[in-house]
RNA sequence: GGCCAGGUAGCUCAGUUGGUAGAGCAGCGGACUGAAAAUCCGCGUGUCGGUGGUUCGAUUCCGCCCCUGGCCA
């Protein structure tokens, strides 16, 4: 049996919102949207006007040194507004959704404790679930139990893991597919560590923001073709300013590699292979553009089955200044 | 102008000894609990370039035409 994360589970989450003198929770806001929607616009306008600050929801702007490929918030804007949960690690770091939940539930309390409102941006979606919905009590990723468990696997293939897990963990079993390593792994993991089925783990999980009054937006445009031109354009501004030269300095480090899960973020992953020499640049920026795109579609899906979110299109005029508006007004009626 | 090779899904192509067709990629939908910008699952009707002929039946065989690439003039 091994022990779990001090993650900061739900009863530390309840603690700090008691500021003096108030009895309600502050509230935290949550602007999310597929990539290129424009969140970071927003959020900064919203920053500006009133007191909130913002924390980053973003499993790639973590990383030190991945600032053009992750359009990272500059250091001039993060110097006049604060941002939180960016450039907190080195790329060559596993950085984690427990990690993440920890993190920002620090962030928000910090914040509340200042006074103001914690603004939540960003797509990473698992991210944010694991903060709205909470995130199982499991222990963290063990280097040396994976590095068995893969040897095993290129010794006698997923599908044997797979029927292990069948017999470990039948529910688990029964809900990832058999051609699912990165699953069918951390299942066998969990078991191997605590001896329990992981299945029976994630059985009760608390949202850390349980208590707080959550209000939850999702920046989209309603034309999906919209998106994906915008996307395109994107992608080719940041070869412009210099994505290239970056993902170079990445690999001239030394210590970084492909396997790295920073290394594969979506753009960094493709210009890498580029520079590893596996196919030309004109090929890169083609299957960097679809790999953006079909992130787009996934953060989409995750969207789609989040009932808590108010849809916002980013092409009607008028519409974020009247956000802005409405939210410094309720910001004044709490007495913020 | 002549010869050759092609023209089939958005793209690259396979295939049908004549019974109207299927892969990869793209796209779309879905799943998702410490790698999540990750990892996986599901979805394939398209005048088979046009037109005439042979045939019960043509995308398939034959004629003519159009387009693309190559070679020769």
């Amino acid at each position: 049996m091994v022990s779990t994360a001090p993650d900061g589970g739900p009863a530390r989450a309840g603690a700090a919102c008691d500021a003096p003198g108030r009895a309600e929770k502050l509230p935290v806001f949550v602007l999310t949207g597929p990539t290129g929607a424009g969140k970071s616009g927003w959020a900064e306008r919203l920053a500006e006007a009133a007191p909130v600050e913002i924390v980053s929801v973003d499993s790639a702007l973590v990383y030190r040194g991945m600032d053009i490929g992750s359009a990272k918030p500059d250091r001039a804007l993060r110097r006049r507004l604060p941002h939180h949960l960016i450039d907190i690690c080195e790329p060559t770091d596993n950085y984690s959704a427990g990690r993440f939940v920890a993190d920002a539930t620090a962030a928000i309390e910090a914040i509340h404790a200042r006074g103001k409102v914690p603004l939540l941006v960003g797509g990473t979606m698992l991210y944010l679930r694991a903060l709205l919905h909470g995130l199982a009590q499991l222990p963290e990723a063990s280097p040396e139990v994976r590095r068995q468990i893969d040897e095993r696997a290129a010794r006698e293939g997923w599908s044997s893991l797979h029927a292990e897990l069948a017999r470990l963990d039948p529910l688990a079993a029964e809900r990832i597919s058999c051609a699912d390593p990165q699953r069918i792994q951390r299942a066998l993991e969990v078991c191997y560590m605590t001896g329990q089925p992981i299945s029976e783990l994630q059985r009760d999980t608390v949202s850390p923001l349980k208590g707080y009054p959550v209000r939850a937006w999702a920046l989209a445009p309603a034309d999906r073709a919209v998106l994906h031109r915008r996307l395109e354009a994107r992608f080719h501004t940041m070869l412009a300013a210099g994505f290239l030269d970056e993902v170079r300095s990445l690999r001239a480090r030394g210590d970084l590699e492909a396997r790295h899960s920073s290394m594969r973020a979506v753009g960094y992953r493709q210009l890498w292979a580029h520079l590893a020499g596996e196919y030309d640049l004109a090929e890169a920026t083609r299957r960097g553009i679809t790999a953006t795109r079909q992130l787009a579609k996934r953060q989409l899906t995750w969207m789609r089955s989040e009932q808590s979110l108010n849809w916002l299109d980013p092409d009607i005029s008028m519409s974020q200044a009247s956000w802005n508006r409405d939210l410094s007004q309720e910001l004044r009626e709490l007495g913020l």
